[in-house]
DNA sequence: ACTTTTGTTAACCATTTGGTTAAACTAAAA
DNA sequence: TTTTAGTTTAACCAAATGGTTAACAAAAGT
């Protein structure tokens, strides 16, 4: 526990909580003022507006996420490896923070034109690696053939969608939450077996 | 072209528009109302506030969604026919409605006691049956030895993922919308394919 | 010591927003 | 032709909301 706490700090982590669980829209500068128990003129301060602040919170955000995930994709592992250890440290990394995701995606499409450059604007993630290392292992035929990105998605849907699916199914399902995270242990490895069973030889 | 067009059939046309592409927090009445092309006060004369106004373009497209999609696993089909049909029909689904899956998701996560419920709370999705009908199709050898459920995930989230992600695609592959169109309709003999791959003996 | 800068607050302001009211209009019934 | 019921509008209202101002406290220079 290092308690710095400045206020900026406490602005961040207040204003962090409030939109990722309101959304953009739906947070309120009250709100984010309360949550950090300062006073809202206080917010303007040091954040001049509400969009001001929230570009900061989703840029930190966005690429705290994007590019460690990426990364793994730019390593010098084995496809084998890759889609193993992508699965597991995703996985892990959104159960930490499990509204990340739909946030990201939610405010992605209300204002693509606005995030969706600035967010990789400088550090664009680098998939063609891990294409070009799967049309090889095509290539040389050790697995069988698949279009890359149908490839990619399938990975990162499985490893993201039921986070953002969460209250769908439990609703189905009557899952508690308990049960939910204990599925999701699961899937850590039950991901990367599903896909390697389906393209290995 | 049947040309009714009564006034509340354009509200909830309108209303539809502007809550699926704004959510319930940013929709305005008064955009609403401009995209109806009536006066706001005929809003609350129709439909008595925003909740309620919401709440019934919710329920109209949650039902019309979900049944449909759980009416395959209830049916009669063999298991990879369910996951043929249901690929193909769901995906064929989306791309005419492709901000539906995002719009729900997300307000079922931002209220999920008030919807989560109503949605089918009387037509709850059996979900039984396919479970079942993968248990006994593991048991019998036919498929090799899987989580019904890890399995239905993935299904569900190889179809929808793409389209809620759709901005995050493009940013990252340079897709254009024709492309990102062509690529979810070879999708739609994609994912069972690949499914069946995993799961085939 | 005092002056300048930085941090913080209460009170305030303008605009937006969901919602209401009363009056006007329309069309069909009496 | 007058009622009457339903429909539509302009004008209005109160609350909420993003943002500002002026005063004040606390550090930081000098």
């Amino acid at each position: 526990m290092s308690e710095e706490h400045t206020t900026e700090a406490r602005i961040l982590e207040a204003a962090k909580k409030v939109f990722i669980t309101r959304g953009m829209a739906g947070a309120r500068m009250q709100d984010i003022a309360n949550e950090a128990g300062i006073n809202k003129a206080l917010l303007h301060y040091y954040f001049r507006s509400k969009e001001k602040l929230f570009e900061t919170i989703f840029r930190e955000i966005a690429q705290r996420f994007i590019p460690r995930m990426t990364a793994i994709f730019e390593s010098d592992l084995t496809l084998f490896e890759k889609i193993e250890v992508f699965s597991s440290e995703y996985i892990d990394n959104v159960m930490k923070n499990p509204y990340i995701p739909l946030f990201v995606l939610n405010e992605l499409n209300k204002q693509p034109d606005t995030f969706v450059k600035q967010v990789w604007g400088d550090k664009k993630p680098n998939i063609e690696k891990v294409v070009a290392q799967i049309n090889e292992e095509v290539a040389r035929g050790n697995i069988k053939p698949v279009h890359p990105l149908h490839l990619l998605m399938n990975l990162l849907a499985m490893c993201v969608f039921p986070f953002v699916a969460k209250p769908m199914l439990q609703g189905v399902t009557g899952l508690t939450n308990e049960q939910f995270t204990m599925l999701m242990e699961q899937r850590k490895k039950e991901v990367p077996r599903f896909i390697i069973e389906s393209i290995k030889k």
